[in-house]
DNA sequence: GCTTGACTTAGAGCGCGCTCTAAGTCTTAG
DNA sequence: CTAAGACTTAGAGCGCGCTCTAAGTCAAGC
Protein backbone atom coordinates (compact mmCIF):
# COMPACT_ATOMS: atom_id res chain seq x y z
CA UNK A 1 0.00 0.00 0.00
CA UNK A 2 2.46 2.45 1.45
CA UNK A 3 5.86 2.73 -0.48
CA UNK A 4 8.30 4.72 1.43
CA UNK A 5 5.38 7.69 2.90
CA UNK A 6 5.03 8.82 5.94
CA UNK A 7 1.46 8.20 6.03
CA UNK A 8 -0.36 4.78 6.92
CA UNK A 9 -3.40 3.51 5.81
CA UNK A 10 -6.05 2.10 8.41
CA UNK A 11 -4.99 -1.85 8.28
CA UNK A 12 -1.19 -0.38 8.66
CA UNK A 13 -2.59 1.01 11.74
CA UNK A 14 -4.32 -1.69 12.65
CA UNK A 15 -1.22 -4.07 12.25
CA UNK A 16 0.73 -1.86 13.96
CA UNK A 17 -1.24 -1.30 17.17
CA UNK A 18 -3.05 -4.65 17.50
CA UNK A 19 -6.39 -2.87 17.07
CA UNK A 20 -8.58 -3.53 14.44
CA UNK A 21 -10.02 -1.17 11.21
CA UNK A 22 -13.39 -1.25 13.36
CA UNK A 23 -11.69 -0.22 16.10
CA UNK A 24 -9.88 2.44 14.98
CA UNK A 25 -12.93 3.90 13.38
CA UNK A 26 -15.10 3.50 16.56
CA UNK A 27 -12.50 5.63 18.44
CA UNK A 28 -12.71 8.42 15.77
CA UNK A 29 -16.14 8.33 15.85
CA UNK A 30 -15.83 8.27 19.34
CA UNK A 31 -14.02 11.56 19.55
CA UNK A 32 -11.15 10.14 21.12
CA UNK A 33 -9.00 11.54 17.60
CA UNK A 34 -7.28 14.82 18.06
CA UNK A 35 -8.90 15.58 14.89
CA UNK A 36 -10.23 14.00 12.06
CA UNK A 37 -7.80 11.71 10.15
CA UNK A 38 -6.48 13.05 7.15
CA UNK A 39 -7.71 11.32 3.93
CA UNK A 40 -6.42 10.76 0.92
CA UNK A 41 -8.03 11.86 -2.62
CA UNK A 42 -9.90 8.50 -2.48
CA UNK A 43 -11.26 9.03 1.00
CA UNK A 44 -9.21 6.38 2.90
CA UNK A 45 -7.56 7.58 6.25
CA UNK A 46 -3.78 8.26 5.68
CA UNK A 47 -2.69 8.19 9.30
CA UNK A 48 0.21 10.52 10.18
CA UNK A 49 3.37 9.07 12.52
CA UNK A 50 1.75 11.29 15.60
CA UNK A 51 -1.81 9.90 15.08
CA UNK A 52 -0.71 6.35 15.20
CA UNK A 53 1.61 8.23 18.31
CA UNK A 54 -1.87 9.01 19.78
CA UNK A 55 -3.60 5.84 19.20
CA UNK A 56 -0.70 3.99 20.63
CA UNK A 57 -1.22 6.40 23.59
CA UNK A 58 -5.14 5.76 24.22
CA UNK A 59 -4.22 1.62 23.79
CA UNK A 60 -2.28 2.51 26.82
CA UNK A 61 -5.34 4.62 28.58
CA UNK A 62 -7.97 1.72 27.54
CA UNK A 63 -4.96 -1.12 29.14
CA UNK A 64 -5.18 0.41 32.57
CA UNK A 65 -9.01 0.19 31.90
CA UNK A 66 -10.17 3.40 31.77
CA UNK A 67 -13.40 4.14 30.20
CA UNK A 68 -13.92 5.38 26.79
CA UNK A 69 -15.55 8.23 27.85
CA UNK A 70 -13.03 9.17 30.44
CA UNK A 71 -10.81 9.63 27.58
CA UNK A 72 -13.43 11.72 25.72
CA UNK A 73 -12.79 14.14 28.38
CA UNK A 74 -9.54 14.05 28.02
CA UNK A 75 -8.80 14.68 24.45
CA UNK A 76 -11.29 17.71 24.68
CA UNK A 77 -8.57 19.00 27.15
CA UNK A 78 -6.17 18.63 24.73
CA UNK A 79 -7.69 20.35 21.91
CA UNK A 80 -8.50 23.38 24.69
CA UNK A 81 -4.81 23.61 24.42
CA UNK A 82 -2.30 25.22 27.34
CA UNK A 83 -4.34 26.71 29.44
CA UNK A 84 -5.80 22.75 30.26
CA UNK A 85 -2.59 21.45 31.14
CA UNK A 86 -3.22 21.20 35.18
CA UNK A 87 -6.91 19.98 34.36
CA UNK A 88 -5.17 16.96 32.35
CA UNK A 89 -2.90 16.32 34.89
CA UNK A 90 -5.08 16.10 37.52
CA UNK A 91 -7.33 13.71 35.29
CA UNK A 92 -4.15 11.61 35.17
CA UNK A 93 -3.42 11.50 38.47
CA UNK A 94 -6.99 10.28 39.51
CA UNK A 95 -6.82 7.75 36.80
CA UNK A 96 -3.28 6.73 38.32
CA UNK A 97 -4.72 5.97 41.90
CA UNK A 98 -7.49 3.74 40.34
CA UNK A 99 -5.10 1.73 38.17
CA UNK A 100 -2.40 1.72 41.33
CA UNK A 101 -5.28 0.14 43.29
CA UNK A 102 -6.27 -2.48 40.15
CA UNK A 103 -2.66 -3.67 40.19
CA UNK A 104 -2.76 -3.48 43.86
CA UNK A 105 -5.90 -6.22 43.62
CA UNK A 106 -4.68 -7.94 41.11
CA UNK A 107 -1.31 -8.37 42.50
CA UNK A 108 -2.43 -10.00 45.40
CA UNK A 109 -5.19 -12.03 43.91
CA UNK A 110 -2.54 -13.76 42.11
CA UNK A 111 -0.56 -14.09 44.91
CA UNK A 112 -3.36 -16.28 45.91
CA UNK A 113 -3.90 -18.03 42.94
CA UNK A 114 0.19 -18.32 43.13
CA UNK A 115 -0.45 -20.42 46.57
CA UNK A 116 -3.45 -22.57 45.15
CA UNK A 117 -0.95 -23.40 42.43
CA UNK A 118 1.74 -24.64 44.42
CA UNK A 119 -0.64 -26.61 46.49
CA UNK A 120 -1.63 -28.30 43.75
CA UNK A 121 1.53 -29.36 42.40
CA UNK A 122 2.82 -30.77 45.93
CA UNK A 123 -0.48 -32.95 45.81
CA UNK A 124 0.46 -33.75 41.79
CA UNK A 125 4.37 -34.41 42.42
CA UNK A 126 4.21 -35.54 46.67
CA UNK A 127 3.08 -39.48 47.20
CA UNK B 1 -30.34 -10.70 61.31
CA UNK B 2 -27.57 -13.25 62.98
CA UNK B 3 -26.97 -13.51 66.58
CA UNK B 4 -23.97 -15.30 67.22
CA UNK B 5 -24.16 -17.85 64.38
CA UNK B 6 -21.90 -19.02 62.10
CA UNK B 7 -24.44 -18.84 58.70
CA UNK B 8 -24.55 -15.60 57.27
CA UNK B 9 -27.76 -13.75 54.92
CA UNK B 10 -27.10 -12.62 51.43
CA UNK B 11 -27.13 -9.05 52.80
CA UNK B 12 -24.47 -9.99 55.05
CA UNK B 13 -22.08 -11.45 53.00
CA UNK B 14 -22.83 -8.71 50.19
CA UNK B 15 -21.35 -6.58 53.12
CA UNK B 16 -18.71 -8.84 53.41
CA UNK B 17 -17.29 -9.60 50.44
CA UNK B 18 -18.07 -6.06 48.30
CA UNK B 19 -20.27 -8.05 45.91
CA UNK B 20 -24.48 -7.38 45.56
CA UNK B 21 -27.19 -9.54 46.80
CA UNK B 22 -28.27 -9.51 42.87
CA UNK B 23 -24.59 -10.60 42.01
CA UNK B 24 -23.99 -13.39 45.01
CA UNK B 25 -27.40 -15.01 43.44
CA UNK B 26 -26.48 -14.61 39.58
CA UNK B 27 -22.98 -16.47 40.95
CA UNK B 28 -24.63 -19.31 42.17
CA UNK B 29 -27.47 -19.27 39.03
CA UNK B 30 -23.93 -19.24 37.32
CA UNK B 31 -22.92 -22.67 38.83
CA UNK B 32 -19.50 -20.79 40.55
CA UNK B 33 -20.82 -21.98 43.67
CA UNK B 34 -19.59 -25.50 44.48
CA UNK B 35 -23.24 -26.67 45.63
CA UNK B 36 -26.54 -25.05 45.88
CA UNK B 37 -26.33 -22.78 49.09
CA UNK B 38 -28.23 -23.86 52.60
CA UNK B 39 -31.51 -22.27 52.78
CA UNK B 40 -33.12 -21.01 56.26
CA UNK B 41 -36.93 -22.24 56.57
CA UNK B 42 -38.01 -18.95 55.00
CA UNK B 43 -36.31 -20.23 51.88
CA UNK B 44 -33.75 -17.47 52.59
CA UNK B 45 -29.96 -18.17 51.84
CA UNK B 46 -27.54 -19.42 54.78
CA UNK B 47 -23.88 -19.12 53.70
CA UNK B 48 -21.78 -21.25 56.09
CA UNK B 49 -17.97 -19.79 55.86
CA UNK B 50 -17.19 -21.77 53.34
CA UNK B 51 -19.38 -20.87 51.32
CA UNK B 52 -17.89 -17.07 52.50
CA UNK B 53 -14.36 -18.25 51.71
CA UNK B 54 -15.46 -19.75 48.53
CA UNK B 55 -16.94 -16.48 47.11
CA UNK B 56 -14.34 -15.06 48.03
CA UNK B 57 -11.87 -16.68 45.81
CA UNK B 58 -14.25 -16.12 43.60
CA UNK B 59 -14.04 -12.80 43.79
CA UNK B 60 -10.43 -13.12 43.14
CA UNK B 61 -10.33 -15.11 40.13
CA UNK B 62 -12.92 -12.03 38.75
CA UNK B 63 -10.18 -9.72 40.17
CA UNK B 64 -8.02 -11.05 37.45
CA UNK B 65 -10.15 -11.44 34.95
CA UNK B 66 -11.06 -14.50 34.80
CA UNK B 67 -14.33 -14.92 32.45
CA UNK B 68 -17.45 -16.60 34.29
CA UNK B 69 -17.43 -19.39 31.88
CA UNK B 70 -13.57 -19.91 32.88
CA UNK B 71 -14.32 -20.07 36.31
CA UNK B 72 -17.36 -22.12 35.89
CA UNK B 73 -14.62 -24.97 34.40
CA UNK B 74 -12.62 -24.75 37.35
CA UNK B 75 -15.75 -25.37 39.78
CA UNK B 76 -17.00 -28.31 37.52
CA UNK B 77 -13.32 -29.82 38.03
CA UNK B 78 -13.43 -28.94 42.09
CA UNK B 79 -16.67 -30.95 42.18
CA UNK B 80 -15.32 -33.99 40.84
CA UNK B 81 -12.76 -34.21 43.22
CA UNK B 82 -9.23 -35.12 43.71
CA UNK B 83 -8.63 -36.76 40.44
CA UNK B 84 -8.95 -33.09 38.97
CA UNK B 85 -6.09 -31.98 40.88
CA UNK B 86 -3.69 -31.67 38.11
CA UNK B 87 -6.28 -30.02 35.55
CA UNK B 88 -6.93 -27.63 38.39
CA UNK B 89 -3.39 -27.29 38.78
CA UNK B 90 -3.20 -26.19 35.16
CA UNK B 91 -6.34 -24.01 34.51
CA UNK B 92 -5.04 -21.84 37.26
CA UNK B 93 -1.07 -21.94 35.83
CA UNK B 94 -2.57 -21.06 32.50
CA UNK B 95 -4.95 -18.11 33.65
CA UNK B 96 -1.37 -17.19 35.49
CA UNK B 97 -0.07 -16.79 32.21
CA UNK B 98 -2.68 -14.01 31.36
CA UNK B 99 -2.68 -12.76 34.12
CA UNK B 100 0.84 -11.93 34.28
CA UNK B 101 1.05 -10.29 31.14
CA UNK B 102 -1.88 -8.17 32.10
CA UNK B 103 0.24 -7.04 35.16
CA UNK B 104 3.15 -6.46 32.88
CA UNK B 105 1.12 -4.31 30.06
CA UNK B 106 -0.96 -2.36 32.80
CA UNK B 107 2.87 -1.65 34.85
CA UNK B 108 4.49 -0.46 31.47
CA UNK B 109 1.06 1.64 30.48
CA UNK B 110 1.52 3.44 33.96
CA UNK B 111 4.85 4.42 33.43
CA UNK B 112 3.93 5.93 30.40
CA UNK B 113 1.13 7.73 32.16
CA UNK B 114 3.46 8.79 34.96
CA UNK B 115 5.65 10.06 32.50
CA UNK B 116 3.28 12.53 30.90
CA UNK B 117 2.20 13.52 34.71
CA UNK B 118 5.85 14.48 35.36
CA UNK B 119 5.86 16.76 31.93
CA UNK B 120 2.65 18.11 32.81
CA UNK B 121 3.64 19.04 36.36
CA UNK B 122 6.94 20.70 35.22
CA UNK B 123 4.51 22.92 32.71
CA UNK B 124 2.61 24.13 35.69
CA UNK B 125 5.05 23.98 38.89
CA UNK B 126 7.97 25.44 36.48
CA UNK B 127 7.48 29.05 34.94
C1' DG C 1 -14.23 -2.38 -19.73
C1' DC C 2 -14.23 -5.63 -15.83
C1' DT C 3 -12.81 -7.63 -11.72
C1' DT C 4 -10.62 -7.57 -7.41
C1' DG C 5 -9.79 -5.86 -3.12
C1' DA C 6 -9.07 -2.34 0.18
C1' DC C 7 -11.44 0.93 1.69
C1' DT C 8 -15.89 4.00 2.93
C1' DT C 9 -20.51 4.91 5.57
C1' DA C 10 -24.57 4.47 8.75
C1' DG C 11 -26.34 1.78 11.64
C1' DA C 12 -27.45 -2.77 13.67
C1' DG C 13 -25.93 -6.53 16.62
C1' DC C 14 -23.47 -8.89 20.18
C1' DG C 15 -21.22 -10.85 24.43
C1' DC C 16 -20.27 -10.06 28.90
C1' DG C 17 -21.29 -9.24 33.55
C1' DC C 18 -24.05 -7.75 35.97
C1' DT C 19 -28.43 -5.11 37.54
C1' DC C 20 -33.02 -4.49 38.03
C1' DT C 21 -38.17 -5.50 38.08
C1' DA C 22 -42.35 -7.52 39.54
C1' DA C 23 -44.81 -10.38 42.10
C1' DG C 24 -44.77 -13.26 45.87
C1' DT C 25 -43.38 -15.37 50.68
C1' DC C 26 -41.97 -15.29 55.39
C1' DT C 27 -40.90 -13.20 59.95
C1' DT C 28 -41.20 -9.88 63.26
C1' DA C 29 -42.96 -5.70 65.63
C1' DG C 30 -46.70 -2.95 66.97
C1' DC D 1 -54.58 -8.47 62.59
C1' DT D 2 -51.65 -5.61 59.98
C1' DA D 3 -47.74 -3.56 58.17
C1' DA D 4 -42.87 -3.42 57.29
C1' DG D 5 -38.95 -5.25 55.57
C1' DA D 6 -35.70 -8.75 54.17
C1' DC D 7 -35.81 -12.07 51.43
C1' DT D 8 -37.40 -15.29 47.19
C1' DT D 9 -38.05 -16.30 41.91
C1' DA D 10 -37.99 -15.95 36.75
C1' DG D 11 -36.87 -13.29 33.54
C1' DA D 12 -36.08 -8.76 31.33
C1' DG D 13 -32.95 -4.90 30.71
C1' DC D 14 -28.71 -2.39 30.51
C1' DG D 15 -24.05 -0.28 29.65
C1' DC D 16 -19.88 -0.95 27.70
C1' DG D 17 -16.77 -1.72 24.08
C1' DC D 18 -16.46 -3.27 20.48
C1' DT D 19 -17.76 -6.02 16.07
C1' DC D 20 -20.13 -6.79 12.13
C1' DT D 21 -23.25 -5.97 8.00
C1' DA D 22 -24.71 -4.05 3.75
C1' DA D 23 -24.26 -1.25 0.22
C1' DG D 24 -21.33 1.68 -2.09
C1' DT D 25 -16.77 3.97 -3.97
C1' DC D 26 -12.31 3.99 -5.80
C1' DA D 27 -7.71 2.42 -7.88
C1' DA D 28 -4.98 -0.96 -9.99
C1' DG D 29 -4.24 -4.98 -12.88
C1' DC D 30 -5.71 -7.89 -16.58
Amino acid sequence: MSITQDSLSISEVAEATGLTAHTLRYYERAGLMLHAVDRASSQHRRYSGADVAWVVFLTRLRSTSMPIARMREYVQLVRLGDDTTEARRDLLLEHRITVAAQLETMTQSLAHIDYKIANYTMKVDGS
